[in-house]
DNA sequence: CAAATATATGTGTTTGAACACATATATTTG
DNA sequence: CAAATATATGTGTTCAAACACATATATTTG
């Protein structure tokens, strides 16, 4: 076990721990994901949080709030306002007041937001396809199931209501 | 399933396929235990890539190169000279010119950097359990194995000699 | 209904990350 | 051995993230 990816990849020979290993492997496999997409979003100049915006304004075309993005957003992000600031300079978004809520700004995604992800949609296809080789149905649902336990303890940690 | 942690915290009802699933489970799940760990580096103002930095020259007292410590570290980060400044300045850690080859500088931890890490050990071994508690030994294993893939992938695509 | 509190968002400022480029030394090649 | 290339590191600059705070509106409570 001592020539295993994690262990190959830190190149370190023992870790504390069963569970400091899965951590370290979930983090690294992360940043893979995470660079494999922002390559991607690269091409259309876009960061990896005003990506992940725009997929959720994808949602509701009626838009959201800000609130409502934050909730939602794969990465816990504390500026959303110069996100959502970035996305209407483009035009690929666009604020409208709210009338039933004054404080609140609903952002919603335009058409040419729409394209951007359109355009976006098969390189990044393109790599869920790479990933999706590595793995049967039955892993996948492992994975899913697994982490699943964590992204449990962290809404029970940090109160998110369903 | 369509109560599934992934779904609630996302607020998402479906997602495109199952791998798109896994992916954003990942994703999530690394924000989290990134975020917990960063508290606790926050403790001793550290940030996340300089805690990793200094476990990663705790491993070898005599000290390692600039490209020894980017091979391995968790997150690329292009920016490790100015990472290593941040630790020298608060002199957790040294810089010692290299007699063999001039053009490389050894960084070191310094007994001051040692005693940081051990002040952080404790609660960083307190989420470890947290997170421990939440798989068997089985759990973890499958978690390494199948991240294990994702990265020995990463390796093949990015070049990573063992 | 007025005061207090909560909520939603925006702003100012500091810090860290990202990218391209520059410098110095090793190593290889003709 | 000189020229070309590779390697290791550092620097300048731009952009994004993080944090505390400010503003405006809703909601609750006495």
């Amino acid at each position: 076990m001592i020539d295993s990816p994690i262990h190959i990849r830190l190149k370190q020979e023992y870790f504390e721990s069963e569970v400091q290993q899965a951590m370290l492997s979930i983090l690294v496999s992360a940043d893979f994901i995470k660079r494999k997409q922002l390559a991607v979003c690269g091409l259309k100049n876009l960061t990896h949080s005003q990506y992940n915006i725009l997929r959720i304004l994808k949602g509701n075309p009626e838009g959201y709030c800000r609130k409502d993005i934050i909730e939602r957003m794969l990465e816990k992000a504390p500026d959303v306002t110069r996100l959502i600031d970035g996305l209407v300079a483009e035009h690929y978004a666009e604020r409208i007041a709210s009338e039933t809520d004054k404080r609140m700004s609903l952002t919603r995604i335009t058409e040419k937001g729409i394209n951007l992800l359109n355009e976006l949609h098969e390189p990044m296809q393109s790599f869920s396809k790479e990933m999706d080789q590595m793995f049967s149905m039955q892993d996948l649902e492992s994975i899913t199931e697994l982490c699943g336990r964590i992204i449990s303890h962290e809404m029970k940690a940090e109160g998110v209501q369903s």
